[in-house]
DNA sequence: GCCAACGTTGGC
DNA sequence: GCCAACGTTGGC
């Protein structure tokens, strides 16, 4: 069954232009180093799921691209890495303790904006909205997906 | 830069 | 296993 979820990346690190400039439009998400966030990609995330690609900690944080789960789950090798600021000195190659996935992006448009998502009814129960969610993954209902992309995506660019 | 909210760590 | 202290996230 295809699911949805929503992507949260800081645009001065990747953001969906940077993701669309890549080859095969694909970058490798890794990074993640938070437990639930990495038992979504390891244990739910497909290929062809589809994705919200966010941009956070920015000026106007939003919805700003969609894309596509394109891996299976893999070990996050800056894990092992000591140079990297994601190295987890816990981690070892037998049992790695951190999961990356490759997301290939599809499409940019303007942002749609935090508030712009708020302020719509059908949204209301969005995970990203909930207050104090800080995960930088979410699962996104087929009808949240469904709502933002033919209703809120259309017709921006 | 502030600060609320949350996750993680580690002593006990 | 509890929980205080600390670190991080992320909107504003």
């Amino acid at each position: 069954m295809r699911r949805f979820w929503l992507m949260k990346s800081e645009p001065d690190e990747v953001s969906i232009d940077d993701a669309l400039a890549a080859p095969s439009r694909t970058i490798s998400w890794f990074g993640v180093r938070n437990y639930q966030a990495r038992n979504f990609m390891r244990d739910q995330m497909q290929e062809g799921d589809g994705v919200l690609f966010y941009h956070s900690s920015c000026a106007v944080p939003g919805i700003a691209g969609l894309a596509q789960v394109a891996s299976k789950p893999y070990a996050d090798k800056t894990q092992f890495d000591r140079k990297s600021p994601y190295y987890d000195p816990k981690s070892t190659p037998d049992a790695p303790r951190w999961i990356a996935i490759d997301v290939r992006a599809e499409k940019a448009f303007p942002v749609i904006t935090l508030a712009e998502l708020k302020a719509e009814p059908g949204l209301s129960d969005m995970r990203v909205l909930a207050r104090g969610n800080r995960l930088s993954i979410t699962p996104v209902t087929a009808a949240e997906f469904r709502l933002i992309t033919s209703r809120l995506v259309k017709g921006r660019k």
